[in-house]
DNA sequence: TCTCGACATGTCGAGTTTGATATGTCACAC
DNA sequence: GTGTGACATATCAAACTCGACATGTCGAGA
């Protein structure tokens, strides 16, 4: 069985076992794990497809159980053939670049189709989501900063930096496309334009 | 046939009518723009994936056949009806929060997995990406700005300056991780701290 | 005791996406 | 004239992913 993923290769199961890394969990555990934290910038996976992929992955060795416990809860923990084979996948540069997916993105891509009010709607839209995101985080880096003792938080802090970085980036951005737009009459698609159907 | 795609619903065949709309092409062509510019940042697709949706779209009246050139090449424009389309998934905000994919990110997400040196490489190595790509965008907007002849470059103006927002934030991050981690010399698993495999 | 909601895992059909493979055109250089 | 590389579309098996459905446990409170 090839086991090769199409996104990246074998992105998810890297996600799961750094996440198991950072501490064991079991599948119900990592899915929700999935959802609060990487799901939300990085990877996405649903529990219909992380429990047979932890399975898998216990049978190549690369975690174990770690306790059976009440429930049928199976929580697991990282071999260190899994820590080999994850920091052996991180080292190599990416085999592809791009195969990114954010619809997020491709909304914005997509904004000269709208009309001017429109969308001034959607970036205001952006730049409240962005602002609120960057607030969480920068509660949850100073949480961070104070559970580790250090400046950096560790490598959580690390990541949720990452995560403020973006969300400042996507939040200037909005306003100063705000500004463009409010600034030009002109811009979007005025509804004379539209061609007709055939 | 519901057509439901499950990365955000149908997020591909916007694109295309939103790639169609900037200006008519051939599958060929969308499959280029595709890897160039959408694919980098927003969306991913290969044309065994875009003839196909071609076709359903213009079944649908969303598209429509503009010229029928040379070595069978097929140029499809957007319809009124394929605009309409757009328009009104741009505007109903997006079902699902997240579902987002990104290999990259995912990488640094798991920085925590490797040692000190390690991890500076791979940081190193994300700054100098990020500062190219930024360089490059940067060339391409000033292109827009004297193409458009307007402050904003346009719509694809604002693409690009969101880009240009993405990768400036992830190039001052890359900077402002190396700092910490050379900071700290405790950063990263030590090898001692490997389980045995079981 | 009973019910509700969170915990916990599992399955599967329907639909999506890939990578490989195939076919052929056209322009240009050698 | 013939080889090369970009242009251009097509197909399909294999693999992946989703959403929906299914099953059951456990603790808390009515």
């Amino acid at each position: 069985m090839s086991r090769l993923s199409y996104y990246g290769d074998m992105a998810l199961r890297y996600a799961l076992i750094g996440l198991l890394l950072d501490r064991p969990g079991s599948g119900y555990d990592l899915a929700r794990r999935f959802e609060e934290v990487v799901g939300a910038y990085a990877w996405d996976a649903r529990h219909s497809q992380i429990y047979p992929e932890l399975r898998q992955l216990e049978g190549e060795g690369l975690i174990e159980v770690a306790e059976r416990g009440a429930r049928g809860r199976t929580t697991y923990r990282c071999t260190s053939e899994g820590l080999a084979a994850l920091r052996a996948w991180l080292m190599a540069p990416p085999a592809r670049p791009g195969g990114v997916r954010n619809e997020h993105v491709l909304r914005l891509f997509l904004l000269g189709a709208l009309g001017r009010e429109e969308a001034l709607v959607v970036l205001r839209r952006t730049e409240e989501g962005a602002t609120t995101q960057l607030e969480h985080l920068t509660e949850q880096f100073a949480r961070l900063q104070e559970g580790t003792g250090s400046d950096s938080g560790g490598p959580l802090g690390l990541t949720a930096q990452y995560g403020i970085h973006s969300y400042r980036a996507t939040a200037e951005w909005a306003r100063w496309a705000i500004a463009q737009v409010e600034a030009d009459p002109d811009f979007g698609l005025r509804d004379v334009e539209v061609r007709s159907g055939h």
